[in-house]
DNA sequence: CTGCAAGTGCAGTAACATCTGCACTTCTGT
DNA sequence: ACAGAAGTGCAGATGTTACTGCACTTGCAG
């Protein structure tokens, strides 16, 4: 569904954090130098995909994101899952877990988590695959 | 690091999954439709970015992957956490089980693993120690 | 040896992403 | 009022992805 390029995706998450901007504001904040037209450019794509919404303010368009950050991830992480992980969550989790990047306070953090989200299950009819250790 | 287009990845999937594979035998397997020279004009630019090797064998060429696949998954994965996560894996996580698609198996698997990876610390050669929020 | 399907290189098109330059308009300070 | 800074649309250059077509080569069946 969403689908940022990397020049894009910079703008993204300017507009996800400070809201509403005009090209100048965003451009003095953008990663690296960019030229304003360079960076009009890309609004105008992401207005396109309608990924962006303007308003006109005084003499200038302010842009504020339409899709959000939350959607734009899962939308990402579903690829992700897909692409890599036959399209089970759970091996992406296993994957994660497995892979020596997590603290002891992830740890914590995930075992709390998985107790917790037991209660939730309501929505869930399981039948996806289980995995031998 | 390893950054795949639609098109590329959809070889890639293949040679991870087949080993060794010539032109036409991606072909058959490629998912929808796709002409054996556009096929190719893929193989080529894998090459280009040293995404895959060949060598001769008949009159053909066989493809094989030289980048692997947890190692690309791994570089996607580190591009979705920092650009929607902050960096933190664990945000991730948070995502992951709060996202309501975790069945009652998925969680029984979640909590074995939280509790195998701390008692099993000994075995899994994590000794990484890493900075924490 | 020869026909031919399978394989190959190469050239070129189309769409899109990235980025530049330029002329024009609009607000603001003095 | 008007100069200049800030903003705008538009046209186009460049590079990459995604393809198509075609002429040439090679291995094998007969």
């Amino acid at each position: 569904m969403a689908r940022f390029t990397p020049g894009e995706l910079n703008v993204m998450q300017l507009l996800w954090k400070h809201g509403e901007m005009k090209p100048g504001d965003i451009q003095d904040l953008y990663p690296g130098e960019i030229k304003n037209a360079a960076l009009r450019s890309y609004l105008t794509i992401l207005l396109d995909k309608g990924h962006v919404s303007r308003r006109k303010v005084g003499k200038a368009f302010f842009y504020k994101a339409v899709t959000r950050q939350k959607s734009a991830m899962r939308s990402t992480l579903k690829q992700l899952v897909d692409n890599y992980c036959g399209g089970s969550t759970t091996e992406l989790l296993m994957s994660l877990i497995r892979s020596e990047k997590l603290s002891e306070e992830d740890l914590v953090d995930l075992r709390r988590l998985a107790d917790g989200g037991e209660k939730d299950k309501t929505s869930s009819r399981s039948n996806k695959r289980r995995k031998k250790s």
